[in-house]
DNA sequence: TATGAATGAGTGTTCATTCAT
DNA sequence: GATGAATGAACACTCATTCAT
């Protein structure tokens, strides 16, 4: 029971920094913003994390962990082209789901200084689709399977970007079937 | 000649300031380390813009005016291929010239806070090139312009994101000439 | 057998605090420090002592249990100057086995602030000291027994000043024969 | 006009940071309390040093510097037991003249942690002064110089110790006479 | 206009102490 | 009695901004 507890403090604690830091940015959230968001006391903070950059750390590292539960849900054998559709429409979900996180993402994978760490992370996630991505335009017999990959992934980050940074009435079906239709045809 | 004078140290600032915003970021930078940079008393800096932020906003116009140079000298009666050819040669000119720079102007664009004022700089500047995208898509003869511009402008920002995150061993020829390959044949 | 393990509790953990209070300095020691170093947790080290202040405290006097212990045995009677040379080896053998405690009761007993009451502990052992040197002194017919008192005791806290402060080449032995014989024979 | 002024300020703080420390103890006076006492803002501080720990070191000089100009007058030729006597007489003095500076000064030497610095600083002295010492003893003849100028000098300190702790109505002089009858006739 | 010392609100972090379990 | 999560006041230090010179 206490152990369900201590998980809950620790999770509200993630939960109420990955909202302010997403909606308000890193620096300008300060501490006592996720201790008051969070409910709990500015000190027990370091209970649980010991330093705002280990927050952030902790942060990042829970989100790619969804962002990386989906993509093992999906390594199933098919076609190349219903691969690539599947994984498009993957990522379309995994960021329409919470435009916020993952524009916080992809901002501090644009940033110099503390997040180098989550550089790191995320262009470890990308190179590993992209060499997926590589092995399913070999099976399509491409000329340039490599070009084509970084083309379709270039492709469809910034397709999200744009989902990203969009207001709400975006048509990201009818983008996300252009896509499908220009890639996986 | 104090004219002069004036412009120079304007200029000065507001370069020391981009570079140092560019490579260290916007927080983690402070006006001392720009007026160092710059080669100026601290208190300097105040006579030529009244914030931080205002420093920023003046460092983001300016950006936006090379770029809008650039689309200027562009605008010329071609066959729509040739045209978002050009639009693509000018955009990975524009983005390689200063890597820097540019992963930057993205990463502001990502962030809340302070920098609503630069996205909305941005979008405005998306939208104008995203009607003359459409306009061309038209004039080929596209089934949906709307949507095969937003891909086509997706795909170009994404490859520049790839561009401005990678290394410098990144194919950046090869990309380009196959954006060019499946987009203005 | 529960009062034996509360004594060896609370034992352990004046032993703790002493360690890290000597070695480290009482400020920079927190109340962690001691509960990790004890192997108590922290919250028990209040169900023995109801501050840190007290904690210092309890030290104090254990430790100057120690000396006195050490000072009744002492007292026997002897000619002055066989009784002199009792306190000085007495000293130098107390102060030589341990000196970082030593060292901790010196600097102690010259820091304002909380240890007020250290002092207090350590001017009166002084001062009963004294009285019982002084006596010493006239009977060895001094012609002013206080001031030679004091330039004893000055000497002997003088040169056990330096045994604490200095590294282990130190030449101890001789150091308290040159006391010997300059102030008894 | 601005220098001096310039010096006023550090020279306040140093002082203020000073009278603090010796009567408040170093870790139980804030870095507020020194810029209340100074009247100054806390921030200004560190425009004069760049931490409270350097602050501390810059007190540590500037006592020991007053104590070096003293020792300087001192060095002329003359009679072993007048130089000697003149020591005494100047380190009672130098002692006298500010209890709680010096008191501050043994506390920090017999402190671990930040202080090393200053057991350094005046371990240095200690040596310099020591070997000036024990070329005295051997002008005198002395059957062993080094223990002689050891016992001299512990000595010297224990009774300056008496003085630093003790109240007013403490025989400083009779004590120094004292010390010049037993070690420099 | 140029300067840089002065300011003080605000930051991330620590830690003695409490108390529910 | 034993635990360690929770607390929040206090700390050293930063920095955008001001202003007397």
């Amino acid at each position: 029971m206490t152990s369900i507890k201590k998980i809950d403090k620790k999770e509200a604690i993630l939960e109420a920094a990955l909202n302010l830091f997403a909606s308000k940015g890193y620096y300008t959230t300060s501490m006592s913003d996720v201790a008051k968001e969070a409910g709990v006391a500015k000190g027990s903070l370091y209970n649980y994390f010991f330093s705002k950059e280990n927050l952030l750390e902790a942060i990042l590292l829970s989100i790619l962990d969804v962002s990386n539960d989906l993509e093992k849900e999906l390594v199933q054998t098919q076609s190349p082209n219903e691969f690539l559709q599947q994984i498009i429409e993957g990522q379309f979900e995994l960021v329409c789901s919470n435009r916020d996180h993952w524009r916080f993402m992809y901002a501090l994978s644009l940033q110099p200084g503390v997040f180098e760490f989550s550089i790191e992370l995320l262009q470890q996630r990308i190179k590993e689709n992209m060499k997926e991505v590589v092995s399913q335009f070999e099976k399509k017999g491409s000329a340039d399977p490599e070009i084509d990959a970084r083309l379709f992934i270039g492709t469809l980050d910034g397709l999200l970007l744009q989902v990203i940074t969009n207001l709400d009435d975006f048509p990201v079906e009818n983008l996300k079937q252009g896509m499908i239709n220009k890639y996986c045809k």
